[in-house]
DNA sequence: GTCTATAGACCGATAGAC
DNA sequence: GTCTATCGGTCTATAGAC
């Protein structure tokens, strides 16, 4: 009887708040903003289980540890948006055989384009927490990350080659570098004059005017002459 | 007597340890590699004093906080650096008057350069240190720098102004983003793709190089055509 | 200026009741 | 699954001897 009644306030409850996700959801999305806002250190249990409104008992129960939860919360939105790309790279060789550059660096930036705008995938927050924790050399993706998904850039450098055959490898790894640095950095909003200026043309932050400023930029980047 | 005494005993040590910098100093220059390894929340003033030597109490008798030593050591590498550029800007302008895109980007990534390849000034530390701060959206740079070192935007934004006369503001506005990222970046060692790949051509790092390949690719950038 | 000792607060993790 | 209570550890900052 107790367990009944129990049920039904609980059930009351959800309704009441709109169909509140259930504790491991509520833990992975207040973690997932926390760890971008403040980075994975200054990020305690404590604040995060007070915002999810769940007990401090719950993130050791559901997910280990915090490492592992930081693993959770990274992996929930890393292994899609790699499986995205991946996905663009195979419907668009299997029309067309090889790759124009704007059609490689496209496949690239449509699904982050996706993402970025997608509020229930947690819009941007992703991209900037993987600045986050690539800046902060987390142990997280020297270890994990880079084995499990090193075929994805093998993918690209394939492509990259095959879409730019006259560039040596040495000047294509670079270029490749530098390319991905601008486009990430772009997402992640990520903007050294900012700390300068008070200019809001940049820090609007709209995915689309990335995207219109961005392509142009890399593209001419990539197909740059080579100094001799 | 025992002043003097104690006095020598100091004097023996700094000649048996090659001139030992003053404490300020030793404080200084371990806090700036520790910030940057483990960012400030994760670098704990009992981890500076042991590895300067140094006691626990003489960071808050030298500084007054945890805080103002950060400020301490952030300060110390950016005023010269952008006093740096902004004299290059002077002596090519008052050389040639309007800087042509080359020169103009140059006179930015000399001082860079120039730093980056000084131990004495800690190498590239300061740019790492600068991307982690960013990141890590730390209060300093919100407050204190924003206001000191607008001019420095000013300068380059006009700079660019006249090299660039035919991009309209909001054109501007989000190459020099998208530049100052690339180049930023670049120096600062930020490489998305290394996450996923143990290539060593572009992890060398080398100052020299990392110029090689950066400025033909932000050039091109900068003048890459506008879409219609 | 340098040091010891410690205050006062917060941390991650867990045992055990329900 | 959820909760309280707590352990053993860390942190910054400071008081006060020398």
């Amino acid at each position: 009887m107790s367990k009944t009644k129990s049920q039904n306030t609980i059930k009351a409850l959800e309704i009441m708040e709109g169909n509140r996700p259930d504790t491991a959801t509520r833990i992975l999305d207040v973690a997932e903003r926390l760890f971008v806002e403040h980075g994975f250190e200054a990020t305690s249990l404590r604040m995060i289980t007070q915002q999810a409104e769940v007990n401090l008992a719950a993130v050791n129960y559901h997910f280990g540890s915090k490492d592992a939860l930081f693993e959770s919360v990274f992996l929930r939105r890393l292994a899609p948006l790699l499986e995205g790309c991946l996905a663009e790279l195979d419907t668009l060789e299997a029309r067309q055989g090889d790759l124009p550059l704007e059609q490689l660096v496209l496949s690239f930036i449509r699904p982050c384009l996706a993402l970025s705008k997608d509020p229930s995938r947690g819009g941007a927050m992703f991209v900037r927490l993987l600045s986050r924790t690539l800046v902060e050399n987390h142990r997280l993706l020297r270890e994990t990350i880079s084995q499990q998904y090193s075929v994805f850039v093998q993918r690209y450098t394939s492509a990259f080659q095959r879409a730019l055959p006259h560039l040596e490898p040495e000047q294509l790894a670079w270029r490749m570098h530098l390319a991905f640095s601008v486009m990430f950095n772009a997402f992640a909003g990520n903007d050294v004059l900012k700390i300068f200026t008070r200019s809001q043309i940049v820090t609007a932050r709209d995915p689309d005017m990335i995207v219109k400023y961005l392509v142009p930029f890399v593209i001419a980047g990539l197909v740059a002459p080579i100094e001799g």
